[in-house]
DNA sequence: CCAGTCACG
DNA sequence: ACGTACGTGACTGGC
């Protein structure tokens, strides 16, 4: 049999998981007081890869100890580190007995690192006619690609890996895997400490490898470089170079005492890693273990509910768990499968939902007195009413309580979910039901029903906990006071719909289809040959190899066809101009024309999204099947779209109120900036009195539209966490420029500057940051040791606050005006958020009442320390409510 | 099922 | 020197 070998980096990867997992520190504690997250982690990585190589051989490579022949060389190697913290320490040995238990090799060797062992029996495996996967942390172990052996580099988390092949090194850097030891010899390693030359950088490196091949052929041609700064530098870091290309060289013949033959993988002692994963508190581990050995979770009692035992649910008096099963995502159109309802271990089971209208059933859950738990109130409010029935009073919810707790945990999967927070006796509907075509509500009903009642249990067993968690976060208003009452809410927007006229849609796509028609044949006229122009590889060939067009910018598996390439290539061929027009009308066509004509409800002639209440990780809705968030309004020929959306009566019209600028008066709120501040209480047009600032203009009359129209782009950056380079890709400056707008702004509005500092310092310390709502946005990768990684984090600590304070706004003005309408006894229907927008549709006659009541209730809903301002619009279509 | 593209705030 | 704006969803082509 054909030999597959795993080469693990055990400190490298272990190190990955320790930071992966680094935000739920606190919660990876066995009784023992030992923290298990790297343990965890690494066990993850462990299965993960075992599973994708299936490996017959393997080892795990650990460092010996600080100091190696690369220390002795140089006494500064990997000088300058951060000391490793304690909490990772504690945990290496445990490692080894995990791997003891997975019957798994592991292996040090004094005086040479992971790396050594790994490059020593990765060339010995090469040699053997081996197929070897090495898994690290650790970019620079990417010199070891060969034909037969792939490195796969953990890039998020630890279960995710980027695998290095030599064809993915030579599209990636366009080098090959051993000239990376030379790019090193160029560049030195800044995380290593060790330099190389003063200047080079990887571009340069790359260019100059390109060129000359290797350190060696650089230098023999140094002498006969044009003279410039790199030269010099070339010339003077002689010494540097050669020794960082010896400090970054993998050794392949350390003086191993393991071979290839010690390797042999035979699966793991079952006994003895249950007994580890017992010692550190795994249950998840456990329960896979037990799954992987055929012994099902415990089984459970229930009852099935029948109309003669329906008098036993008046014992529930105070609370109710409660689950309506809808076996398909979308709940408008969804079947009912069955449902559960039961308290402190007795659950009642039924296949047949028309029970739920047995008065004993729809009272209990109309009740406001018995409470109810659930998973996605929301959608259960949503079934029901398709059933005629309401929700009264719901206590827990475990799918918003967990979303709060952690945005990240925002699986719609009951038994995912449930394990996420250590429940381990419910498996995954994917595990019951199948997936893809298979899945289907099982025959069985001891199968199905058992499901029902473990998702009850489930929901029961979380319930103290998790508010408990809630309130220690500080998070119990926004549960309470938000999130609850606003799905409420979206039940009834979504509930309501909105009328689509599939005539004027139908109108507008034989008018687009002919137009695109005729497009279509001017491109293939000025193309010579008939392609798909929807397809970025033909259409990059036609024009970048066939048409020869300048390449502006490349994608990872191709030429970029984008809009702003696109842009820039207009003047030179007027088949650009028709593939830009061809894009849009098609975007509209099929998207917007097709895609919702497919979405219109046929019996009440509506589209009913859903709104997605516990997806995004700043706090903002998200609207799908159809999304009705990103309908057009940009481009006039877009914008048509929206005489579609019509009011669902004669007689009425659509009216729409959004708040101007709300981030950046959130911005000037929690910044307290007091110039920021002062522009908005004094009514100034924002954008313009930034370009005041930062321009430094003395009247208003000197800001010309351009001016505008940067200052615009600078504010816009300021909420997305500014970058220079950033800024000056989206309005075309040099980057120099653009850090003088960033300084200027930072001058002038010192109290966004310190902000910057502050809460990015906030999100280091404390792992996450909130709104002023308290909603939570956890950031492991503040920790980064990837710039980009890190500096990615940084700016999402930035923008979070402020795009998350502005979502809890809007949120409190919509359960505040849902209320208002009911108790003035309006006709007026709240239908759909667009983040900063409402859109209803009322009887006209209550449009001049709205256009007093929606403002005052969204610039009313927070208090803050500027004021927020709101515009209104109505129409008879929502492209007319403008 | 992923990548590219483009629609929105 | 690093390589970037923040947050989403739908459609298409191509593996």
């Amino acid at each position: 049999m054909a030999k597959k070998l795993l080469l693990i980096d055990g400190n490298s990867v272990a190190f990955r998981a320790f930071f992966a997992l680094h935000n739920q520190l606190d919660r990876f504690v066995n009784a023992d007081g030992l923290h298990t997250n790297a343990i965890y982690g690494f066990n993850t990585m462990l299965d993960h890869m075992i599973k994708a190589v299936e490996p017959t051989d393997m080892l795990v490579a650990f460092d010996a100890g600080k100091t190696t022949f690369r220390t002795a060389m140089f006494d500064n190697y990997k000088g300058g580190r951060a000391k490793t913290p304690s909490e990772f320490s504690e945990q290496m040995p445990y490692i080894e007995q995990l791997l003891d238990a997975y019957g798994i090799q592991h292996y040090k060797l004094k005086d040479y690192e992971a790396d050594d062992i790994i490059g020593t029996l990765a060339g010995q495996a090469d040699a053997a006619g081996y197929t070897t996967t090495v898994v690290t942390g650790d970019r620079d172990l990417t010199q070891l690609t060969t034909d037969h052996t792939t490195v796969a580099v953990t890039v998020k988390g630890v279960s995710e890996v980027e695998r290095y092949t030599p064809a993915h090194v030579q599209e990636k850097l366009g080098i090959t895997a051993t000239q990376i030891i030379d790019m090193k010899g160029l560049t030195g390693d800044t995380s290593d400490n060790y330099p190389g030359v003063t200047k080079v950088g990887e571009k340069t490196a790359l260019k100059l490898l390109k060129q000359y091949g290797s350190v060696e052929g650089v230098y023999e041609n140094v002498a006969d470089m044009k003279q410039s700064k790199m030269k010099e530098h070339l010339i003077e870091d002689h010494d540097l170079a050669v020794r960082a290309k010896v400090l970054a060289t993998i050794k392949r013949d350390a003086p191993i005492t393991v071979g290839l033959a010690d390797l042999a993988y035979a699966g793991p002692n079952i006994d003895q890693l249950a007994e580890f994963y017992q010692t550190m508190d795994f249950q998840s581990f456990l329960k896979k273990l037990k799954v992987n050995n055929a012994e099902p979770v415990a089984p459970i009692d229930y009852t099935v509910l029948t109309k003669e035992n329906l008098p036993e649910l008046a014992q529930f008096k105070t609370a109710v768990e409660f689950y309506l099963e809808m076996p398909t995502a979308n709940y408008h159109t969804s079947a009912f499968a069955g449902f559960a309802i039961g308290h402190a271990g007795k659950w009642y089971i039924s296949r047949d939902v028309e029970l739920l209208l047995q008065p004993a059933v729809a009272e209990m859950l109309a009740s406001d007195t018995i409470k109810k738990n659930v998973f996605d109130m929301k959608r259960t409010i949503v079934g029901l009413n398709r059933l005629g029935l309401s929700l009264g009073t719901v206590d827990f919810d475990l799918l918003l309580v967990s979303y709060l707790l952690d945005t990240n945990d925002n699986s719609n999967d009951l038994g995912n979910l449930a394990e996420q927070h250590g429940y381990t006796e419910l498996p995954t509907d994917e595990e019951v039901y199948g997936k893809g075509v298979k899945r289907a509500i099982p025959d069985d009903d001891k199968l199905f029903f058992s499901h029902l009642a473990r998702k009850l249990a489930a929901i029961a067993a979380l319930h103290a906990e998790l508010m408990q968690k809630l309130d220690e976060n500080e998070q119990t208003p926004l549960y309470d006071d938000i999130e609850k009452p606003m799905a409420r809410v979206l039940a009834q927007m979504e509930i309501a719909g909105i009328t689509v006229d599939s005539g004027t849609l139908q109108a507008m796509g034989s008018q687009f289809k002919e137009r695109l028609s005729e497009i279509e044949q001017k491109i293939y006229q000025e193309a010579g040959q008939e392609f798909n122009i929807n397809s970025p590889k033909q259409l990059g060939k036609i024009l970048f190899e066939d048409m020869k067009l300048p390449v502006i910018k490349k994608t990872k598996t191709g030429y970029s066809t984008a809009v702003d390439v696109l842009e820039k290539l207009a003047p030179e061929a007027p088949i650009v101009a028709n593939i830009l027009q061809y894009r849009q009308i098609s975007k509209i066509q099929s998207t917007y024309v097709v895609g919702l004509l497919d979405a219109i409800h046929s019996s009440d002639q509506k589209v009913h999204t859903r709104y997605l209440q516990t997806l995004t990780q700043t706090g903002r809705l998200s609207s799908v099947d159809p999304n009705l968030q990103n309908i057009p309004v940009r481009l006039e020929e877009g914008r048509k779209i929206r005489q579609a959306f019509v009011p669902s009566h004669a007689g009425w019209q659509i009216f729409s109120s959004d708040y101007s600028q709300i981030e950046l008066r959130v911005l000037a709120h929690i910044t307290h900036d007091a110039n920021l501040q002062a522009a908005f209480k004094e009514g100034d047009d924002i954008h313009a009195a930034t370009a005041m600032r930062i321009f430094n203009l003395k009247s208003p009359e000197e800001v010309t539209p351009n001016i505008r129209r940067q200052a615009k782009a600078v504010n816009f950056g300021i909420v997305y966490g500014i970058s220079d380079y950033g800024l000056s890709q989206n309005i075309g400056i040099t980057r120099k420029q653009a850090k003088a707008f960033i300084d200027a702004y930072f001058k002038e509005y010192p109290g966004v500057k310190q902000y910057m500092t502050d809460i990015v310092k906030q999100a280091h310390e404390q792992g996450y940051v909130e709104t002023i709502s308290h909603r939570r946005r956890y950031l492991p990768d503040i920790h980064a040791k990837s710039f980009n990684q890190r500096s990615f984090a940084e700016r999402t600590a930035m923008n979070t606050p402020i795009q998350g304070s502005a979502a809890d706004i809007i949120k409190i003005a919509m359960i505040k005006m849902q209320a208002k309408l009911k108790a003035a006894g309006l006709k007026a229907t709240m239908l759909l958020q667009v983040h900063d927008e409402l859109i209803f549709e009322a009887p006209k006659e209550e449009i001049s009442t709205l256009e007093k009541l929606v403002p005052s209730v969204m610039d009313s809903a927070v208090k803050l320390e500027v004021p927020l301002k709101v515009e209104s619009h109505f129409g008879d279509t929502w492209y007319d409510a403008k």
